[in-house]
Parts: structure tokens; sequence; C-alpha cells
DNA sequence: AAGCAGCCAATTTTT
DNA sequence: TTGGCTGCTT
């Protein structure tokens, strides 16, 4: 939880000792990216190549070859991956490098700032504010330019923080990127350049920055003040880079100015799991990684010591039909193992019991829980199964999906704690003062004005005349704020919060606010962590804690891992489920028709099956029910379609309970992989099933269409086919949406 | 004018 | 399960 001070006072360092590394202990390629101790290095290390494991090599090496541990600034992905490293130099070394500095770009760039703010126009005392937040204020500029309000075609708060945010972290022109991407937006640019300069003013007003904010005012401090880059590159004289394939250009600027006097620079990546691009990731940084650092030396670890042969063949068949062609091909010298497995369930409640009942006969087989995982490609795609695995009493612990922080109830309280770290900030003003009784958005908006047209705003606060319907209440109000500013213990501030906060919460969420009292027990936990009220607010926005099951269990060790893919990155499982393998759910809906995000897709799917070690279940439902109750037929994945016969074992049952349909998948599946080699063929079997059960509505082939007809998209929503591209494509003019080509084999069309 | 209750829609991934 | 909109109430 901790970070080491920034500048501490170094003592001692760089004691020479006898290697605790065996050459035995890693491969000649592994070997020598650890033992590279000066210059650029490039580290193209695939799945499950003791990526990790070199990387905590090479920081015990640079240890024993006398490099002060402090001088050393390790960048990863998650800040709990930074620990991990860490902690596992520091039992190699019993002890000595614990102040290696290590965390998330943006966690790093934070302290920093905290130090050097000043030379971006910022206080040091300055807020992160997290997405909500953003879009948030986006809302309040929205009413105050009285925007939005008429057309419902203007674009929402989340569309609108998309597009900021976007442009910063492409590094791509804002109209360039309304043009590329939200086409039917350009008729409300000028008014989107409002909002976009309204936020960015509103943010420095009220001391706020965004997570873009950390890394562009690092990135400018960096590039304008000389004194402080150089400052800074002395500060850390060896940089190592993880997950670089993930990296977007403005942390390549960063990684490049930090380096400016040494060039010590080891990043580490995988083309081939690149998933972040809808963050602005770009993995060709790693393929510019040698341009940036003339006399860079390239190390590739190919081999696997993760998975076995059997599960390898698949994963290297998932990206194999990757449009783009990955540099590397994986071997694996683990013999034995079984075949993937292929379920393909009646629907998402048998999915459920199938994955619990395996994970029930397993641990009854001998293995432990937290040798194994379950993987989605969202959040919510597992609610069936938590449901499933409560019942059987199995308890798990689980990862992505919704944060604690992003509760209602968890903003509330960290609003009222943000406004004691820094009175600035009116967006926190603005959330807490709408829990007076009969105070709306308007008169909120007055009393803001009042606290932040004063010198103190506490006194801007006290001075406001409020009605009298409210008056008991906002005496309340101004004397917690007097109390809380007059302690500095974060759980006495965070108890006497809550007594103020309590009848309004039960007021607010009347419904089920014991319910979500659990999260503010669990809250109340968290910050007993911490000495500091501003290292839990900024850790509360960096490194949101997940929103668990039961809160009241500490993260105990040995418990089955449910998780997004994203958040499963970087880790292994002996045995790995993975869920919703539908075209629609994994691939997601939204990915169809983008060629690009298609393939990012496909790479998730490699990072996902790669997770595995031993064992590796594929499961789909053959059909869903939305929202409304309505039930659809899911098809199987494309990316399991592709796949050659053989290579995976279907195991979907075949007893009569699946039903009528149920047989029939079993033929589609098994068809599919006795086609399977020539994906054109898998493609042919899949469309004919879709043929059969949507009644002849959908579109499959080209032939069904000429130019002038309407159609429907499921996201889309109606177009009208303005050409025929080859046999397999279609161009479809959307009114909310442009022109957009459309591959029939992705994406779903029906006549219209 | 402003707050508030109730209804309907939509819902990716993360720092 | 939140969020936006509508129409009723203060």
């Amino acid at each position: 939880m901790k970070q080491p001070s920034l500048f501490p006072a170094n003592t001692d360092s760089g004691r020479h000792r006898q290697s605790r590394i065996k050459p035995t202990d890693l491969n000649p390629s592994q070997l020598e990216a650890a033992t590279t101790v000066d210059g650029p290095v490039l580290v193209i290390a695939g799945a499950g190549s003791g990526k990790t494991r070199t990387l905590v090599y090479r920081l015990v090496h640079l240890v024993e070859q006398g490099v002060p541990p402090d001088d050393i600034l390790l960048l990863t992905f998650t800040r709990k991956a930074a620990q991990e490293m860490v902690g596992r130099a520091v039992h190699l070394l019993d002890g000595s490098c614990q102040k290696v500095m290590g965390g998330t770009f943006h966690a790093i760039a934070n302290l920093l700032l905290r130090r050097y703010a000043h030379y971006a126009g910022y206080a040091s005392n300055f807020t992160i504010i997290d997405r909500g937040d953003a879009e948030g204020i986006i809302n309040l500029i929205k009413s105050s330019l009285d925007l939005g309000g008429a057309g419902k075609r203007f674009p929402s708060k989340r569309v609108i923080v998309n597009i900021i945010s976007g442009a910063v972290n492409k590094s791509q022109p804002f109209d360039e990127l309304v043009a590329s991407q939200h086409i039917h937006l350009l008729e409300f640019i000028t008014d989107l350049h409002r909002i976009r300069d309204h936020y960015h003013q509103f943010k420095r007003d009220h001391g706020l920055m965004d997570y873009d904010d950390l890394l562009v005012h690092l990135r400018n401090v960096l590039a304008d003040h000389e004194a402080v880059r150089h400052e800074i590159s002395a500060r850390f004289r060896y940089l190592m880079v993880d997950e670089y394939q993930d990296t977007n250009h403005l942390q390549a600027e960063i990684v490049r100015l930090i380096a400016t006097d040494h060039d010590n620079v080891m990043v580490v990546g995988d083309d081939s799991q690149s998933i972040y691009s809808f963050r602005g990731a770009d993995f060709r940084n790693i393929m510019d990684f040698p341009k940036i650092f003339p006399g860079t030396k390239i190390i590739r670890l190919e081999e696997n010591y993760r998975s076995s042969q059997k599960i390898l063949e698949t994963t290297n068949a998932i990206i194999e039909h990757a449009r783009e062609k990955y540099t590397k091909k994986l071997f694996s010298n683990i013999a034995g193992g079984e075949k993937p497995a292929l379920f393909a369930a009646r629907d998402e409640g048998e999915q459920a019991r199938y994955v619990a009942g395996k994970i029930a006969e397993l641990h009854q087989q001998g293995a432990p829980y937290h040798d194994m995982a379950v993987l989605f490609r969202s959040g919510y795609h597992s609610y069936k199964l938590e449901l499933e695995l409560t019942n059987r009493q199995i308890s798990f612990e689980k990862r992505g999906g919704l944060k604690l922080t992003e509760t209602a109830h968890v903003k509330d309280i960290i609003s009222y704690l943000r406004l004691v770290v820094n009175m600035q900030d009116t967006l926190s003003w603005n959330r807490i003062l709408l829990h007076l009784p009969k105070v709306g958005p308007r008169t909120a908006q007055k009393i803001v004005a009042a606290v932040s047209g004063a010198e103190d705003p506490l006194t801007g606060l006290e001075g406001f005349q409020a009605a009298p319907a409210w008056r008991d209440e906002f005496q309340e109000l101004v004397k917690m704020m007097h109390d809380l500013r007059g302690s500095t213990d974060p759980v006495a501030q965070f108890e006497r919060i809550m007594a103020y906060y309590q009848p309004v919460f039960e007021r607010l969420y009347h419904d089920d606010y014991p319910v979500r009292g659990r999260d503010l027990e669990q809250l109340k936990t968290i910050i007993g962590d911490y000495k500091n009220l501003r290292d839990f607010l900024d850790d509360a926005s960096l490194d949101p804690p997940d929103l668990t099951a039961d809160p009241v269990l500490a993260p105990e060790q040995g418990k089955l891992v449910l998780s997004t893919v994203h958040s499963a990155k970087g880790l292994e499982w002996d045995t790995v489920f993975i869920i919703d393998l539908a075209d629609g759910k994994f691939p997601s809906a939204h990915s169809i028709a983008f060629p690009d995000q298609f393939e990012e897709e496909r790479r998730l799917l490699y990072v996902a099956a790669t997770r595995a070690k031993s064992r590796l279940f594929l499961t789909y439902p053959r059909e869903t029910i939305s929202p409304d109750r309505s039930r659809h037929y899911a098809t199987i994945s494309p990316f399991l379609a592709q796949l050659s016969a053989g290579l995976i074992n279907n195991v979907s049952g075949g007893s009569g309970f699946y039903g009528a349909y149920g047989s029939s998948s079993l033929k589609f599946s098994s068809s599919a992989m006795n086609h399977g080699g020539d994906p054109d063929q898998a493609c042919t079997v899949n469309v004919q099933e879709r043929q059969q059960v949507a009644a002849g509505e959908k579109i499959t082939t080209t032939e069904m269409l000429a130019p002038g007809m309407t159609v429907k998209h499921g996201f889309f929503g109606s177009g009208q086919v303005k050409k025929i591209v080859g046999d397999k494509a279609v161009d479809v003019f959307f009114p909310r949406y442009g022109m957009k080509t459309l591959r029939l084999d992705y994406a779903k069309l029906e006549l219209a």
C-alpha cells in the first residue's frame, strides 16, 4: 500500500556479496537479459516465458553489482505487479532492496508531481479524480453552458469524456479523433471544443487532475524544464518497464525523458498480448523502441515454461489467425496433460452449473481452489456463476468489474474526505451539498459559489444564508467540516463523517442501506491502514479496491479467482475456465464491426488462454436471455470456430437433457471442428446454423443485399446499404454513426 | 423555481 | 443497478 518516500536519505548501498543468482536458474536468453546492466535493452517475451522471473533476477543482479536500490525505478502495469516483483527480489536478497521504487506510470507520476506540480501550474495538494468524477464535471459544464438539454442527439457525458481522454492517450488531434471515431458528432465540434476548454479550466481552478493529466503534466514538466529533467534522470539511473506493449505514446515519451542522461532502460513486452488500445496503448511502441534508443540490445524469450504443449498448440492456433503476424511462435517442453475442453451449455445457467461442478470435482480430487480461475470478457458475465458458487459454498475472490470506489455511497464519503485535503474541490462540494434536504443542483451551485468566492472556504460556507427548511442540517454540516479540519487521524475523520452521514445515508438509500453499509465497513478497514489521508485518497483513485462479495473476510489466500481477462494479465493458474465464449460476448458486440478492435479481442482471448498451466476449459451458452427477457440463440465465438479439429476436446455431454437444439449444437460444434484448419469452411457451417435458427431474416451473404436496401445492425441501428464490397463485406450508411464497412462474417445484419 | 418520486432504458475492458 | 426524463408537489 505504502509508497516509499520519493527522495529518501540514502545510507547503505551496494555492498558486494556472493551472487544469489545461479546460472542454472535462468536460460541463456533470460540470463543475458538479467545481467545486462547498462544501456537500452528490449526484451520480447512471449506468454509464460519467465518474464517476471527475469525482471526479478535483474533487480537482484543490479543490486549485487552495487547499484543502490534507490536508483532503480520499476514501472509496471499494476501496483500489485510491482509489489510482487520487488517482494521476490527482496526475498532473494534478504531484504536489502526494499527501496526500489515501483508502481504504475500514474502512481509514479503522482509522486513526482507532488514535488514538481508548481512547474505545471498546480499546487501540490491537487486531487486525483477518476472517470466518474470527470463525467460529473462534464455534466456541470454541460448544464452551465446550457448544452445537451434540447437535442437528445448531443453526446452523453460518457462519450465526451471518452473523446477528451482518447485524444490525449492516443496523442491524436481532437478534431481528427472526432472525425475518425465519431463522425456523426462533427456537427457539435464547436460545442465539444467549448466543453473541453471549460473542463481543462475547471480542473486547473479547483486543483484537480484526471488520470491523463498525471501523465501529460509529468511529460510537460520533464520536457520543458531541463533542470528538473536532469534531477529526475539522476534520481532514477536504472529504469525497467514491464508490459511495454500496453504503454501509450505519452508513456513512451516519459520513459525517454527520464532516461535522458543515461539510457539505462530495459523494457519488456509482447506484441501479441496488447489488449489496452482502448486506452491509447500502441504495441508499435515495442517496434519503435530501438529507433528511440539507438544501440538497443534485443533479446527474445520464446520458450514457454508455463503451459503444457497441448494447451500451447491451441493458443498458438488462436493467435495464428490474427491479421497481424506476430514475431514469435512459442514452444513448451511440458509434455502430457489434457487437450483444452470445449463445453457448449444449453444456457448461462447450465454453463454456471458445469463450471461450478467441475471446480468442486477438481477440488475433491485434490486441486486447491487458489490454483483455479474463471475468466470472462466483462465483469457482469460472472453473475450467474457467482450465485452458483455461493449456493455451493465455494468462496471466491472477484477481480475486475465494479470497484468499491465506484459505488455511490463510497463516493459520498470520499467526497467529504477530499474536502479535508483540498477545500477548493468544487466537485466534492457539489456532491455533498446535495445531501442536504431541499437542496438540489440549483441551490448547491449557489452555495458552491459562496464557498469558492471566499478567502477561507469554510467561512464562505458559514456565511451562506440557509433557508429555514434545512437550516439545522446545514449547521450540522458546518460543524462537521470544522471538526474534520481539526483532526489528522483518518479513522477519526471517517467516524466523524459517519456520525453526520448516517441519517443521510439511510434516507438516500432507504431500500438497501444495510447492504451498502457493509461497503462502508470495508472502507473503514481500508482507511485504517493509512496514517495520512492524502495517501488514502491517492490510492482510492489510482488503485481502487475491488468490490468483493464478502467484504468482512480479509483477502485471504487460497481462494478461487474470478476475473476479467484484463485483470488477469500477467497471472497464471493450473486450471483456467474461460466462459461466455459466444459471438457477441467474447468477442464483445462492440468490437464486431471494427477490424482493429476485433483483432484486439482475439489477443484478449490469447491472453486468457495462455494463463493456463495444465487444464483449460472453454465454455459458452447456446442461448442467452436479454434484459427484456427475450431469448437469443448464441453461436460459438468465431475465434474457436476457426480452430482445427483435434486441438480441442468437445465434452458437450449429449444426454437428452440438453433438449432438441442442444444436440444440434453438438453437431454444429463438432462439424465446425472437423472442417477446421480451413476458416472459411468453419464459417460456412456457422452461417448455415444461423440461417436455420433465425428463420432467414439474418443476412449472411452479399447475394441477399443490393444498394439502397435498409438493414438493421445490433449496435448501429438502421442503415442504408451503399455498396457491396467483394463477396463478404458491405458499406452501410447509418444516420447516427456514418458510413461503416461491415464484414458479414463478423457483423450480424438483419433485413429491416 | 426547484426538488423529488417514479418510470424506462442501457450496460466493455482500466489507470 | 444507475441515470435520464417527466410530471407532481412544495
